[in-house]
DNA sequence: ACGGGAACTGAATCGGAAC
DNA sequence: AGTTCCGATTCAGTTCCCG
């Protein structure tokens, strides 16, 4: 690991490969032109370097024959406890299957991996592709694997998870009880095991991992595939590392790891990379999406039945409308219970200042109504009248009950 | 559709499509047999070291050909705007694939879907299977198609989505401003295009809709791909119909539809589900397609954002209360709009007599909430005020326009 | 018709300016 | 100082048009 061109090998991966001592590498990550019959390229974001690669194939059987001399070569290099990861999307996977089943053979296929995200979207007629495939492959039935755990779902029944779980004189799992007949709890529970859809964000365009390679994937994704399947200071290899994602997920998780791409200008991004590690502290990642609900949204509830997408992201508007009016957003605000009717529609105001003309409607509260008439309200804000929450409200007065939500 | 000889035919789905008529169908959805022996390694032409795709063919067992004869008298009977959906999972979704690619042509691929779910766990060594593949073809390039949409993200700066766009002078996307410099809005937005991982829960055991035969869908993932795929009116077959789900799906969104299978009971089964469909009441996948709902259904719409238990067979009490009152459940009864505010205390009373004590809570409609001074109520119930539609209907007026059916 | 390049799209993130 | 919120940036993007 001292040496850049220990880790670093430039040139086609299969003759590299074919220098690698037999059995020697305990994970590959394959990552190889999809076949998607383009160029791909990509400037970064400074405008100083373009980089990119080239997927043409003069047919089907020359992309097939290539993947298979050098995923053979991988095959060979693979400890018995070892295992390939083969990332692919949908216009080859198919043959990408066949082909490794026939070099690993069909009984060590293991799991086809959907890793799905979100992305910018695009005025396909169909559906929008938000997924990529990772084939996973043992090199045998031996092979090293550390069961992940994920959140328990929130319909789970966890206090049936919290029993503990015995064989009976059949062999056959029961749960266990004390002396006196009543359920014995397991202490901690460590979650459900992964499954194998992963969602994970995509690399988006202002992370700062993004290196301005194209197809650049997340360090993370690549972090929990050698976590599967690795221990410390195990050998990682990538046959076609372009910016060198693989190495970097190993290097923070103390793999060694091995790199081999055609290109010299992705080796030096590598290189560079490798020196500092950068992995995206994405809020999304460390909070979940929950952590950008708005907690007042429940303040919607009035607005069910009405075509709306609720607005997470401004103070000042709750929602905006599925239906435009005359060619403009409407925005939508409703009252907050300690709230005048002024201060409601000036927050409107000001959050929709710079929206170029938006129709905005103020919803205000039935107990407020009433003060309508002292209302001074900008005129370019209409009010609707409400008597939303007042249900609730009702309720939890006569109940004496902060109510749950619901639902 | 009177005759449900016509709609449910038994045997070969091969000998029965061979009947009907080229170009007929509008929509095909193939959930065939999953082989249970494994698919077979592939062997090349001349059984030697090389590897060839041509060889692929050459290689067909008995599953292939099964497939390839019944798929290709589908491709037969399709018209030009229609599609096939082919559900596989991935012990052989690669195999189908090679073969719709040879039959309707790789053009006419469209989408490779992710049906996700959790399931249960197990035990075993390796991540947990979690999804199952659709594979999605059209007929032409011509295919029928209507997007669907579905939420933004939570993350998702929606307020700034809607600004328009333009380039400056270099050629460069940036934010249209008016002469004032006042940023520009596009209109309103429907929301996200569906994309190709749906996460629909798979079938729980105690779904109503379960009727007991193995593989069953949920009624909801039919319903996906028909709206996808087809007007109403149009045709659906489902050559290996099962206890016919795509059956209950089409007839629900008024399509016709045609199910075929080489066993009786499941025909039975499935004459017995046509006769009275059921959908799981799932709330949070209802939402959005509300059009007909049960009216008293539609009226607990009024309690949404309390945590509470529908009631579906107890005529005087429409919900209880997840939370209880000093001990007691909360039983709550919505008034009828054709009923008096006594009537509807009466019948929620009676059904609650027998109840030992239960807290009693009617909701009153908001036009006849004046009359209160003059109801005659029981000492037992509560009366709370509900305004629902109330807003609903200020908005229309507002804007001038009919707000489509929202979240 | 078909291939290739130019023109265009639009939602989902994060960075950082503005409070 | 911490939080809110604006908007820049991206395209294993797509469509369209032309030779």
């Amino acid at each position: 690991m001292k040496d850049a061109d220990n880790i670093l090998r430039l040139g086609d991966c299969l003759p590299v490969l074919n220098k690698f001592e037999r059995g020697s590498v305990d994970l590959f990550y394959i990552d190889p032109p999809f076949f998607t019959q383009k160029v791909h390229a990509l400037t970064t974001r400074d405008g100083g370097t373009r980089y990119s690669f080239r997927d043409l194939w003069a047919s089907t059987e020359a992309y097939g024959d290539f993947l298979i001399d050098r995923l053979s070569e991988c095959h060979r290099c693979l400890k018995e406890t070892g295992s390939l990861f083969f990332h692919c999307d949908d216009t080859a996977g198919h043959l990408a299957r066949l082909i490794l089943d026939r070099v690993f053979g069909p009984e060590n296929f293991q799991a086809e991996i959907i890793w799905s995200f979100r992305r910018w979207s695009n005025s396909k007629k169909g559906l929008m592709p938000s997924h990529q495939t990772i084939l996973f492959y043992s090199r045998s039935g031996a092979f090293k694997f550390h069961t992940l755990t994920t959140a328990y779902s929130e319909s789970t029944n966890l206090d049936q998870i919290l029993q503990k779980r015995v064989r009976d004189e059949r062999g056959k799992a029961i749960y266990a009880r004390d002396d006196s007949g009543e359920p014995v709890t397991n202490g901690a529970k460590r979650g459900v095991p992964l499954g194998d859809v992963w969602e994970i964000p995509y690399l988006n365009p202002k992370a700062k991992e993004r290196v301005g390679y194209p197809t650049q994937k997340p360090v993370l994704l690549l972090e929990r595939i050698i976590q599967l399947c690795t221990d410390p200071q195990d050998l990682v290899a990538d046959p076609f590392c372009g910016s060198g994602t693989t190495l970097v997920a190993a290097h923070l998780l103390g793999r060694r790891a091995i790199g081999i791409d055609t290109s010299e200008d992705a080796l030096k991004l590598a290189a560079q990379r490798l020196a500092a590690p950068v992995r995206t502290e994405s809020r999304l990642l460390e909070r979940g999406r929950q952590s950008y609900v708005r907690e007042d949204l429940d303040l919607l509830e009035c607005l069910k039945g009405i075509g709306y997408h609720p607005v997470h992201r401004n103070k000042g508007i709750d929602a905006i409308l599925m239906e435009e009016w005359h060619g403009k957003p409407v925005c939508i605000r409703i009252q907050r219970p300690d709230e005048t009717i002024e201060d409601a529609a000036i927050a409107l105001c000001n959050a929709a200042e710079r929206k170029g003309g938006a129709k905005l409607i103020l919803v205000v509260m039935e107990h407020q109504w009433g003060l309508l008439g002292r209302a001074n309200v900008p005129a370019s804000v209409t009010l609707v009248h409400s008597t939303t929450a007042a249900i609730r409200h009702s309720l939890s007065e006569v109940l004496g009950l902060r109510l749950v939500a619901g639902q």
